[in-house]
DNA sequence: TTAAAAGATGCAATCCAATTGCATCTATGG
DNA sequence: CCATAGATGCAATTGGATTGCATCTTTTAA
Protein backbone atom coordinates (compact mmCIF):
# COMPACT_ATOMS: atom_id res chain seq x y z
CA UNK A 1 0.00 0.00 0.00
CA UNK A 2 1.98 3.30 -1.34
CA UNK A 3 1.57 6.52 -3.66
CA UNK A 4 1.09 9.80 -2.96
CA UNK A 5 -2.45 12.15 -2.56
CA UNK A 6 -3.50 13.26 -5.51
CA UNK A 7 -6.35 15.85 -5.61
CA UNK A 8 -8.54 13.73 -5.77
CA UNK A 9 -8.21 12.40 -2.58
CA UNK A 10 -7.35 9.04 -3.90
CA UNK A 11 -3.40 7.75 -3.82
CA UNK A 12 -1.65 7.95 -7.20
CA UNK A 13 -1.60 4.11 -7.27
CA UNK A 14 -5.33 4.17 -7.09
CA UNK A 15 -5.64 6.98 -9.59
CA UNK A 16 -3.53 4.43 -12.08
CA UNK A 17 -5.34 1.57 -11.18
CA UNK A 18 -8.73 3.26 -12.43
CA UNK A 19 -7.18 4.80 -15.41
CA UNK A 20 -5.91 0.99 -16.41
CA UNK A 21 -8.85 -0.85 -15.56
CA UNK A 22 -10.77 1.39 -17.68
CA UNK A 23 -8.32 1.21 -20.56
CA UNK A 24 -8.22 -2.39 -20.55
CA UNK A 25 -12.18 -2.85 -20.31
CA UNK A 26 -12.71 -0.35 -23.07
CA UNK A 27 -10.53 -2.78 -25.52
CA UNK A 28 -12.36 -5.47 -24.01
CA UNK A 29 -15.36 -4.65 -26.01
CA UNK A 30 -18.55 -4.53 -23.34
CA UNK A 31 -19.95 -2.90 -21.60
CA UNK A 32 -17.82 -0.21 -18.58
CA UNK A 33 -19.44 -0.76 -15.31
CA UNK A 34 -18.97 0.24 -12.28
CA UNK A 35 -18.85 -3.28 -10.75
CA UNK A 36 -16.33 -4.49 -14.03
CA UNK A 37 -13.81 -1.31 -12.79
CA UNK A 38 -14.06 -1.56 -9.07
CA UNK A 39 -13.26 -5.95 -9.76
CA UNK A 40 -10.46 -5.15 -12.10
CA UNK A 41 -8.93 -2.32 -10.12
CA UNK A 42 -8.53 -4.54 -7.44
CA UNK A 43 -6.62 -7.43 -9.12
CA UNK A 44 -4.64 -4.65 -10.86
CA UNK A 45 -3.55 -3.96 -7.17
CA UNK A 46 -2.47 -6.77 -6.11
CA UNK A 47 0.38 -9.08 -6.75
CA UNK A 48 -1.11 -11.99 -5.12
CA UNK A 49 -4.32 -14.19 -7.05
CA UNK A 50 -7.56 -13.08 -4.54
CA UNK A 51 -10.34 -14.79 -3.27
CA UNK A 52 -14.01 -14.18 -4.05
CA UNK A 53 -14.15 -13.05 -0.17
CA UNK A 54 -10.94 -10.95 -0.39
CA UNK A 55 -12.08 -9.35 -3.35
CA UNK A 56 -15.58 -8.41 -1.87
CA UNK A 57 -13.40 -6.79 1.11
CA UNK A 58 -11.02 -5.09 -0.73
CA UNK A 59 -13.55 -3.20 -2.95
CA UNK A 60 -15.80 -2.80 0.49
CA UNK A 61 -12.69 -1.04 1.60
CA UNK A 62 -12.90 1.41 -1.27
CA UNK A 63 -16.28 2.27 0.00
CA UNK A 64 -18.10 0.96 -2.91
CA UNK A 65 -20.44 -2.15 -2.91
CA UNK A 66 -20.67 -5.34 -5.20
CA UNK A 67 -23.61 -8.20 -4.91
CA UNK A 68 -21.73 -11.29 -4.43
CA UNK A 69 -24.06 -12.83 -7.44
CA UNK A 70 -22.79 -10.00 -9.79
CA UNK A 71 -19.20 -10.73 -8.18
CA UNK A 72 -18.92 -14.02 -9.40
CA UNK A 73 -20.73 -12.99 -12.61
CA UNK A 74 -18.04 -10.09 -12.88
CA UNK A 75 -15.06 -12.78 -12.44
CA UNK A 76 -16.36 -15.00 -14.99
CA UNK A 77 -16.80 -12.44 -17.87
CA UNK A 78 -13.21 -11.18 -16.79
CA UNK A 79 -11.97 -14.56 -17.30
CA UNK A 80 -13.56 -15.81 -20.19
CA UNK A 81 -12.08 -12.16 -21.72
CA UNK A 82 -8.82 -13.12 -20.82
CA UNK A 83 -8.49 -9.80 -18.51
CA UNK A 84 -8.47 -12.08 -15.57
CA UNK A 85 -6.75 -15.84 -14.75
CA UNK A 86 -8.89 -18.05 -12.06
CA UNK A 87 -6.51 -20.56 -10.47
CA UNK A 88 -8.02 -23.41 -8.13
CA UNK A 89 -6.28 -24.72 -5.40
CA UNK A 90 -6.60 -27.32 -3.04
CA UNK A 91 -8.78 -25.56 -0.24
CA UNK A 92 -11.93 -25.15 -3.02
CA UNK A 93 -11.96 -21.37 -3.42
CA UNK A 94 -11.10 -20.03 -6.45
CA UNK A 95 -8.42 -17.31 -6.87
CA UNK A 96 -8.09 -14.74 -9.44
CA UNK A 97 -5.35 -12.16 -10.96
CA UNK A 98 -5.72 -10.04 -13.20
CA UNK A 99 -3.77 -10.78 -16.71
CA UNK A 100 -1.98 -7.28 -16.82
CA UNK A 101 1.73 -8.28 -17.67
CA UNK A 102 1.51 -11.69 -16.15
CA UNK A 103 1.49 -13.93 -19.69
CA UNK A 104 -1.43 -15.34 -20.56
CA UNK A 105 0.03 -18.13 -21.70
CA UNK A 106 1.19 -21.22 -19.47
CA UNK A 107 3.21 -20.19 -16.27
CA UNK A 108 4.01 -21.45 -12.57
CA UNK A 109 2.10 -20.91 -9.52
CA UNK A 110 3.41 -20.50 -6.01
CA UNK A 111 1.15 -21.69 -3.06
CA UNK A 112 2.31 -20.92 0.26
CA UNK A 113 1.69 -23.83 2.48
CA UNK A 114 1.15 -21.64 5.54
CA UNK A 115 -1.18 -18.42 4.82
CA UNK A 116 -2.70 -20.35 1.35
CA UNK A 117 -1.00 -16.94 -0.99
CA UNK A 118 -0.95 -17.74 -4.25
CA UNK A 119 0.51 -15.91 -6.98
CA UNK A 120 1.68 -16.64 -10.79
CA UNK A 121 5.39 -17.06 -11.65
CA UNK A 122 6.83 -15.08 -14.26
CA UNK A 123 8.30 -16.74 -17.13
CA UNK A 124 8.66 -20.03 -19.21
CA UNK A 125 8.94 -22.84 -17.18
CA UNK A 126 9.53 -26.75 -18.80
CA UNK A 127 9.04 -30.06 -17.24
CA UNK A 128 10.65 -33.52 -17.73
CA UNK A 129 6.92 -35.19 -16.50
CA UNK A 130 7.39 -39.42 -16.73
CA UNK A 131 5.87 -40.66 -20.23
CA UNK A 132 3.12 -40.79 -20.68
CA UNK A 133 1.34 -44.13 -21.28
CA UNK A 134 0.02 -45.06 -24.59
CA UNK A 135 -2.68 -43.40 -25.66
CA UNK A 136 -2.91 -40.34 -23.19
CA UNK A 137 -2.38 -37.05 -25.24
CA UNK A 138 -0.81 -33.84 -23.52
CA UNK A 139 -2.63 -30.34 -24.03
CA UNK A 140 -0.64 -28.35 -21.41
CA UNK A 141 1.19 -28.98 -18.26
CA UNK A 142 0.73 -27.04 -14.90
CA UNK A 143 2.92 -26.48 -12.18
CA UNK A 144 2.55 -25.39 -9.16
CA UNK A 145 5.54 -24.90 -6.59
CA UNK A 146 4.17 -25.44 -2.80
CA UNK A 147 6.20 -24.17 -0.06
CA UNK A 148 6.90 -20.87 1.80
CA UNK A 149 5.86 -17.04 1.18
CA UNK A 150 8.65 -14.16 2.51
CA UNK A 151 6.20 -13.34 4.99
CA UNK A 152 6.11 -16.97 6.30
CA UNK A 153 9.01 -18.16 5.47
CA UNK A 154 10.76 -16.97 8.86
CA UNK B 1 -13.95 -55.89 -15.27
CA UNK B 2 -12.41 -59.19 -16.03
CA UNK B 3 -11.56 -62.01 -13.65
CA UNK B 4 -12.35 -65.86 -13.21
CA UNK B 5 -15.14 -66.94 -10.97
CA UNK B 6 -13.99 -68.65 -7.66
CA UNK B 7 -15.73 -70.82 -5.04
CA UNK B 8 -17.63 -67.89 -3.24
CA UNK B 9 -18.88 -66.09 -6.36
CA UNK B 10 -16.49 -63.83 -6.47
CA UNK B 11 -13.97 -63.29 -9.22
CA UNK B 12 -10.46 -63.87 -8.76
CA UNK B 13 -9.42 -60.54 -8.81
CA UNK B 14 -12.11 -59.44 -6.17
CA UNK B 15 -10.80 -61.56 -3.92
CA UNK B 16 -7.27 -60.40 -4.37
CA UNK B 17 -8.39 -56.85 -3.44
CA UNK B 18 -10.16 -58.79 0.01
CA UNK B 19 -7.04 -60.07 0.79
CA UNK B 20 -4.90 -57.44 -0.13
CA UNK B 21 -7.08 -54.96 2.00
CA UNK B 22 -6.99 -56.56 4.94
CA UNK B 23 -3.44 -57.03 4.48
CA UNK B 24 -2.98 -53.16 4.36
CA UNK B 25 -5.02 -52.48 7.21
CA UNK B 26 -3.52 -54.51 9.17
CA UNK B 27 -0.20 -53.38 8.85
CA UNK B 28 -1.40 -49.77 9.63
CA UNK B 29 -2.46 -50.47 13.20
CA UNK B 30 -6.17 -49.69 13.28
CA UNK B 31 -9.42 -51.21 13.63
CA UNK B 32 -10.29 -53.70 10.49
CA UNK B 33 -14.13 -52.63 9.75
CA UNK B 34 -16.45 -53.13 6.71
CA UNK B 35 -16.39 -49.42 5.76
CA UNK B 36 -12.56 -49.27 5.44
CA UNK B 37 -11.90 -52.81 3.86
CA UNK B 38 -14.44 -52.28 1.57
CA UNK B 39 -13.08 -48.60 0.62
CA UNK B 40 -9.86 -49.77 0.07
CA UNK B 41 -10.49 -52.42 -1.68
CA UNK B 42 -12.85 -50.14 -4.41
CA UNK B 43 -9.65 -48.09 -4.49
CA UNK B 44 -7.08 -50.84 -4.82
CA UNK B 45 -9.21 -52.00 -7.79
CA UNK B 46 -9.21 -48.59 -9.74
CA UNK B 47 -6.46 -46.62 -11.95
CA UNK B 48 -8.18 -44.02 -11.77
CA UNK B 49 -8.38 -41.81 -8.37
CA UNK B 50 -12.26 -41.87 -7.46
CA UNK B 51 -14.05 -39.08 -6.54
CA UNK B 52 -16.74 -39.55 -3.09
CA UNK B 53 -20.00 -40.37 -5.36
CA UNK B 54 -17.88 -43.02 -7.87
CA UNK B 55 -16.24 -44.81 -4.56
CA UNK B 56 -20.06 -44.64 -3.25
CA UNK B 57 -21.78 -46.45 -6.29
CA UNK B 58 -18.91 -48.32 -6.53
CA UNK B 59 -19.53 -50.09 -2.82
CA UNK B 60 -23.20 -50.20 -3.53
CA UNK B 61 -22.84 -52.21 -6.52
CA UNK B 62 -20.68 -55.14 -4.46
CA UNK B 63 -24.07 -55.01 -2.47
CA UNK B 64 -22.56 -53.24 0.25
CA UNK B 65 -23.64 -50.21 1.99
CA UNK B 66 -21.47 -47.12 4.05
CA UNK B 67 -23.18 -43.82 5.26
CA UNK B 68 -21.74 -40.52 2.97
CA UNK B 69 -20.37 -39.26 6.36
CA UNK B 70 -18.44 -42.40 7.29
CA UNK B 71 -16.85 -42.60 3.41
CA UNK B 72 -15.62 -39.00 4.27
CA UNK B 73 -13.85 -40.11 8.04
CA UNK B 74 -12.89 -43.44 6.33
CA UNK B 75 -10.83 -41.76 3.58
CA UNK B 76 -9.83 -38.85 5.52
CA UNK B 77 -8.18 -42.42 7.79
CA UNK B 78 -6.67 -43.83 4.77
CA UNK B 79 -5.30 -40.63 3.86
CA UNK B 80 -3.86 -39.98 7.25
CA UNK B 81 -2.09 -43.80 7.15
CA UNK B 82 -0.60 -43.00 3.80
CA UNK B 83 -3.03 -46.12 2.63
CA UNK B 84 -4.49 -43.35 0.08
CA UNK B 85 -3.84 -40.74 -1.59
CA UNK B 86 -6.21 -36.79 -1.86
CA UNK B 87 -6.22 -35.37 -5.19
CA UNK B 88 -7.66 -31.46 -5.67
CA UNK B 89 -8.92 -31.21 -8.82
CA UNK B 90 -10.23 -27.50 -10.54
CA UNK B 91 -13.89 -29.04 -10.53
CA UNK B 92 -13.84 -28.76 -6.60
CA UNK B 93 -14.43 -32.05 -5.99
CA UNK B 94 -11.75 -34.35 -3.65
CA UNK B 95 -10.39 -37.95 -5.60
CA UNK B 96 -8.50 -40.62 -4.24
CA UNK B 97 -6.96 -43.74 -5.17
CA UNK B 98 -4.88 -46.46 -2.99
CA UNK B 99 -1.13 -45.92 -2.60
CA UNK B 100 0.14 -49.36 -3.33
CA UNK B 101 2.06 -49.78 -5.74
CA UNK B 102 2.04 -46.18 -6.33
CA UNK B 103 4.58 -44.11 -4.91
CA UNK B 104 3.89 -42.63 -2.20
CA UNK B 105 6.25 -39.45 -2.61
CA UNK B 106 5.98 -37.02 -5.12
CA UNK B 107 4.48 -37.98 -8.71
CA UNK B 108 2.74 -36.26 -11.40
CA UNK B 109 -1.28 -36.53 -12.38
CA UNK B 110 -2.67 -36.26 -15.70
CA UNK B 111 -6.16 -35.00 -16.40
CA UNK B 112 -8.28 -35.57 -18.85
CA UNK B 113 -10.29 -32.67 -19.97
CA UNK B 114 -13.20 -34.23 -21.66
CA UNK B 115 -13.87 -37.23 -19.03
CA UNK B 116 -12.09 -35.29 -16.07
CA UNK B 117 -10.57 -38.38 -15.10
CA UNK B 118 -7.52 -38.20 -12.55
CA UNK B 119 -4.69 -41.05 -13.28
CA UNK B 120 -1.26 -40.69 -11.06
CA UNK B 121 1.87 -41.19 -13.30
CA UNK B 122 4.75 -43.20 -12.15
CA UNK B 123 8.24 -42.85 -12.30
CA UNK B 124 10.18 -39.56 -11.43
CA UNK B 125 9.91 -36.19 -12.68
CA UNK B 126 11.69 -32.67 -12.84
CA UNK B 127 10.54 -29.48 -13.56
CA UNK B 128 12.64 -26.80 -14.57
CA UNK B 129 10.09 -23.53 -13.30
CA UNK B 130 11.05 -20.11 -13.28
CA UNK B 131 13.23 -19.05 -10.57
CA UNK B 132 11.37 -18.22 -7.46
CA UNK B 133 11.58 -14.91 -6.31
CA UNK B 134 13.96 -13.80 -3.29
CA UNK B 135 12.74 -15.47 -0.08
CA UNK B 136 9.93 -17.63 -1.49
CA UNK B 137 11.26 -21.07 0.41
CA UNK B 138 9.88 -23.81 -1.88
CA UNK B 139 9.26 -27.32 -0.48
CA UNK B 140 7.47 -29.64 -2.92
CA UNK B 141 6.10 -28.96 -6.75
CA UNK B 142 3.06 -30.59 -8.23
CA UNK B 143 2.72 -31.24 -11.41
CA UNK B 144 -0.69 -31.82 -13.60
CA UNK B 145 -0.73 -32.44 -17.06
CA UNK B 146 -4.17 -31.73 -19.10
CA UNK B 147 -4.93 -33.69 -22.50
CA UNK B 148 -7.05 -36.39 -23.53
CA UNK B 149 -6.90 -39.88 -21.91
CA UNK B 150 -7.05 -43.03 -24.25
CA UNK B 151 -10.65 -43.14 -24.36
CA UNK B 152 -11.42 -39.90 -25.33
CA UNK B 153 -8.53 -39.22 -27.51
CA UNK B 154 -10.24 -40.13 -30.56
C1' DT C 1 -15.53 -65.91 27.40
C1' DT C 2 -16.88 -61.69 28.69
C1' DA C 3 -16.91 -56.86 30.13
C1' DA C 4 -15.06 -52.27 29.72
C1' DA C 5 -13.32 -48.65 26.97
C1' DA C 6 -11.52 -46.78 22.96
C1' DG C 7 -12.85 -45.95 18.69
C1' DA C 8 -16.05 -46.18 14.52
C1' DT C 9 -20.57 -45.43 12.55
C1' DG C 10 -25.16 -43.43 11.25
C1' DC C 11 -28.28 -39.75 11.17
C1' DA C 12 -29.62 -35.08 11.15
C1' DA C 13 -28.31 -30.68 10.84
C1' DT C 14 -25.11 -27.33 9.18
C1' DC C 15 -21.47 -24.85 6.53
C1' DC C 16 -19.95 -22.50 2.63
C1' DA C 17 -18.57 -21.60 -2.10
C1' DA C 18 -20.89 -21.30 -6.09
C1' DT C 19 -25.01 -21.13 -9.24
C1' DT C 20 -29.71 -20.19 -11.07
C1' DG C 21 -34.20 -17.74 -11.96
C1' DC C 22 -36.30 -13.69 -12.46
C1' DA C 23 -37.60 -8.96 -12.05
C1' DT C 24 -35.38 -4.54 -12.35
C1' DC C 25 -32.00 -1.35 -13.70
C1' DT C 26 -28.50 0.91 -16.87
C1' DA C 27 -24.81 1.66 -20.34
C1' DT C 28 -24.71 2.44 -24.99
C1' DG C 29 -25.93 3.02 -29.97
C1' DG C 30 -29.05 5.32 -32.82
C1' DC D 1 -33.51 11.26 -25.29
C1' DC D 2 -35.17 6.42 -26.23
C1' DA D 3 -35.08 1.74 -26.97
C1' DT D 4 -32.91 -2.40 -25.81
C1' DA D 5 -29.33 -5.60 -25.18
C1' DG D 6 -27.01 -6.55 -21.49
C1' DA D 7 -25.83 -6.12 -16.40
C1' DT D 8 -27.32 -6.22 -11.64
C1' DG D 9 -29.60 -7.41 -7.15
C1' DC D 10 -32.22 -10.42 -4.44
C1' DA D 11 -33.88 -14.77 -2.99
C1' DA D 12 -33.64 -19.38 -3.35
C1' DT D 13 -31.01 -23.48 -4.41
C1' DT D 14 -27.25 -26.76 -5.35
C1' DG D 15 -23.76 -29.83 -3.92
C1' DG D 16 -19.52 -31.22 -1.75
C1' DA D 17 -17.91 -31.42 2.64
C1' DT D 18 -18.15 -31.12 7.85
C1' DT D 19 -19.86 -31.31 12.73
C1' DG D 20 -22.44 -32.91 16.93
C1' DC D 21 -24.08 -36.50 19.21
C1' DA D 22 -26.13 -40.82 20.39
C1' DT D 23 -25.36 -45.60 19.29
C1' DC D 24 -22.87 -49.55 17.91
C1' DT D 25 -18.51 -52.50 17.26
C1' DT D 26 -13.75 -53.79 17.46
C1' DT D 27 -10.17 -54.67 20.70
C1' DT D 28 -7.83 -55.32 24.93
C1' DA D 29 -7.55 -57.04 29.26
C1' DA D 30 -9.49 -59.50 33.01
Amino acid sequence: MSGIECCNGLTMAESDLQTRARELLRAADGRITSARLAVLEVLLGSAAALSHHEIENAIAQRGRDVDRVTLYRVLDWLVERDLAHRIASEDRIWRFNAVDRVQAGDHAHFHCTRCGQIVCLDGPYSSAAPALPTGYQPERTEITIHGRCPGCAG
